[in-house]
DNA sequence: AAGATATGTCAATATAGCTGACCCAAAAAA
DNA sequence: TTTTTTGGGTCAGCTATATTGACATATCTT
C-alpha cells in the first residue's frame, strides 16, 4: 500500500458512506412539501430536471434518470394530471415531446427548492469559494468516472 | 442577488442534481455482485455499516440508516439466513445486539467494495489531496447542516 | 413494583422501480 | 417507394424497499 492517504480504503469507504447520507439528507428535506401534492422523489426529480433543461424530450430525461419508459411514464402521467408539467410535439422531429413546466410548475418547483436550498446553500455559506470549486470537480469526476 | 457567484440558485440546483448522479453511480457499481447472492442496495448499504462499525448494535443502525426497525429486520433476515453476519447479545445490556460481519460477509463486503472503490479510487487520483480534502470538508457540512 | 428501553414480529399498504410484450406514427435508410 | 429504425405510449404482472400501526417480550432503570 504505497497509497497517498487520501486514497486509502477507510478514506474511500468513508466516501461511499457520506455520499449516500448526503443523498439522502438532500432529498429528504423536500418531502413534506411534495407529500401535499401527493408527489414523492420520483417526481421531484423529473420536476427538476425538466426546469434544468426546459423543453427536454423524454428520451433526454430517460438518459438522465437511467429508469425504464414505462417508470417514467407513470410520473409523467401523474405530473400531467396535475398541470404541473406541459408537453409539445416537436417541431423538427414531430415524434419527440419536449417537456415544459407551465406556471403551477414552476411554483411548486420553487416550493419544493426553497426547501432544499437551504441545506446546500448554508454549507456553501460556511466554505469559501476554493473549496467549492474544488468541491465540484471530485463531484464531476465520480460522476463521470 | 448580493450571493457570491458560487453561492448563486443555478450552481445549488446543479450541486442539487450532482449529488443524486454521484450517489446512483457509486451505489450502481456493485449491483451484479449483489445480484448474485441475491441481495438489492438495502443489503449492500447494512453490510457497508457493519463494516464500518463492527459490533454496532440494531438501534445504531437504525440511526443511521434512518429507515424502520421493520424494514431493517427483514434485511437482516436475509443476511442472518446466507450466514452473512453474526449475532451477539450484548453483556453489559444483554437487551442490545451487536452485529458483526463473519468470514464470509467480509468477503462478500471485499467483492463490493472492489468494485465500488474503484470510481471514487480514480476520481480522487485525478484530484490533489487539497480538493479531496475541502471535498470532504463540504460534504461533511452538507450532511450536518 | 413501575416505567422505559431494545428488540422482534404480524399484517397491510405505498412507492418506485423492473421485465416483457405489444402498438403507432414518423423519420431515415435502402 | 418500400423497409427499417427511432421516439414514444401502454398493458400486465412482478420485485425491492420502505411505510404505518399494533402488539409482544425481555431487560434495564428508577
Amino acid at each position: 500500500m504505497r497509497d497517498l492517504l487520501y486514497l486509502k480504503d477507510d478514506q474511500i469507504k468513508d466516501f461511499i458512506e457520506q455520499i449516500f447520507y448526503a443523498y439522502r439528507e438532500t432529498y429528504s428535506d423536500p418531502k413534506k412539501i411534495l407529500k401535499k401534492y401527493s408527489f414523492g422523489t420520483a417526481h421531484h426529480r423529473v420536476i427538476h430536471l425538466i426546469e434544468r433543461h426546459s423543453g427536454i424530450t423524454i428520451s433526454g430525461l430517460l438518459n438522465k434518470l437511467k429508469i425504464t419508459k414505462q417508470s417514467l411514464n407513470r410520473v409523467l402521467r401523474d405530473l400531467i394530471k396535475n398541470k404541473t408539467i406541459l408537453i409539445k410535439k416537436g417541431e423538427i422531429d414531430s415524434r419527440q415531446r419536449h417537456i415544459f413546466l407551465n406556471e403551477k410548475g414552476k411554483k411548486l418547483f420553487d416550493e419544493i427548492f426553497f426547501e432544499q436550498k437551504k441545506r446546500i446553500y448554508n454549507a456553501l455559506k460556511k466554505s469559501d469559494a476554493d473549496s467549492v470549486i474544488k468541491f465540484k470537480k471530485v463531484l464531476d469526476k465520480i460522476i463521470n468516472e
